[in-house]
DNA sequence: GATCATAGTCGTCTTCCTGACGATAAACAT
DNA sequence: ATGTTTATCGTCAGGAAGACGACTATGATC
């Protein structure tokens, strides 16, 4: 271990990257903002800033979600119960070639928050926006006006497929997928979370058997919501559980 | 987004720290450092160092590992058959206040080995050795000679934990306890593994009928062994399934 | 107003997995 | 020979999940 040099060490710059995720229109989406500057000018690319001298990771995570987003949030152990977004560290990227600039280790962080029906309420308003992962990842394959049409900047792709892959999973064996929904939700509405993260069909009565059942996931508020159509559903709020045992069972491919 | 600027950003050294498990006499054990020099001189700490210029992050981990241990590091995804051990990043710290000298980020991984034989064959023999996991996170309650009789350096103790708790959960769903044996085992002494990480025991009919059960988990050698004592057992080598799909089951509390 | 489409909710049945545990097998120690 | 230890096979009951039938309560359409 080498001694304590301030000169001896090299000079890294650290920063924080998001992986913002929401499920809209039955789609798994990411939140993607398109870069001002070289490198990588005009290309799309995760949000993401410098850590701040005397701030925690978590803190700049945190300080980031809110400028983009306007979302508070929460600790990772805390149920998402309020407006806030949950927010965990994902993984660090370190490659010494991923900025040609310099040096640069990017802590790179998870949020999930529910689909914003007030898009970003506060910062800077450039231009961010939400699309869906499919379109970030396959650079190929979307025709749609206004999605991006290269692939993300740095190493962002890789960042947003971990990222991406560690919410599929985690909705596993978590009830991380409220997260995903606004306060009071319906079993539907969350069933359909699973679907779009997941990419998959469930069975609608198996899987409400399977998450009314689960002691501590969801808690009734008593009322009925008929905005999905159909026959009025109930409400319900997430309950304090947060890690399901037995868990969700992903369809096999 | 800040502009580019080499003095614009906050001066950062980067580390990575080691959590090394391996189990052994029927213990999940860590290795240990002992501090040479202030801070916390003469306390324990993980070993770790500070990531060199152009070295990647998981380099770096993997160089420390091999002047630590002797140990060759795989890559997450590849099984470990060899001698090598299982290395993956966990997580990372970035705490204001964690190294009182400077603003230090360290990228913690986790490394899992079998109880060498041969124990550090290379590097700078200082003095690191092997503990309980139990003896390193609780300051309390063991008075064996020798072993640390304060909490570990820094947030290490934090970082350990977290690592024991990877550790335990990801043996549930991957062939990950394998890395724990050497190349030829049995299925008792994958029991044990076992047992040893999640303090349980475990019942060795069903053990033996969940293990062998579960295509691709193991690979019977053809040979037997007799060094536990009683009926010879076969020896399997890890298969080449990753996924453990249903998992192993923790028992309850 | 009757009918239809849509979505939600309750049950049933079969299959698979697990935990509990009896029984047998093959080595070594005395 | 007998006991001890560890390994391995088998049986049985209970629980969970997939497949799917049936019924309910809305809004939309004719």
């Amino acid at each position: 271990m080498p001694p304590y040099d301030p000169s001896a060490f090299p000079p890294f710059a650290v920063t924080v990257d998001l992986v913002v995720l929401t499920v809209r229109r039955d789609a798994l989406c990411a939140l993607a903002v398109q870069r001002g500057e070289p490198p990588f000018q005009g290309r799309w690319a995760l949000p993401g800033g410098f850590v701040r001298p005397d701030e925690d990771l978590a803190a700049a995570a945190a300080r980031e979600l809110v400028e983009e987003t306007g979302l508070c949030a929460h600790e990772p152990d805390a149920p998402a119960q309020d407006n806030g977004a949950h927010l965990e560290q994902l993984a660090t990227y370190g490659d010494p070639e991923r900025d040609p600039r310099m040096r640069v280790v990017s802590v790179a962080h998870l949020a999930l928050a529910p689909d914003l029906p007030a898009r970003r309420a506060g910062g800077d308003a450039h231009s961010a926006r939400w699309a869906p992962v499919e379109a970030l990842l396959n650079q190929t394959g979307f025709g749609r006006e206004g999605e991006p049409a290269a692939p993300l900047a740095f190493d962002h792709a890789k960042i947003l497929a971990d990222g991406v892959e560690r919410a599929r999973s985690k909705i596993e064996y978590s009830s991380l997928a409220t997260a995903f929904c606004p306060p009071e939700f319906t079993v539907g509405e969350l069933r359909r979370v699973y679907e779009a993260v997941w990419g998959v069909v469930l069975d609608p009565r198996n899987f409400h058997r399977k998450v009314t059942g689960t002691p501590g996931f969801l808690v009734p508020t008593g009322g009925t919501t008929t905005r999905q159509g159909g026959r009025p559903a109930q409400l319900f709020r997430a309950g304090g559980a947060t890690l399901l045992n037995p868990p969700m069972l992903r369809p096999e491919v």
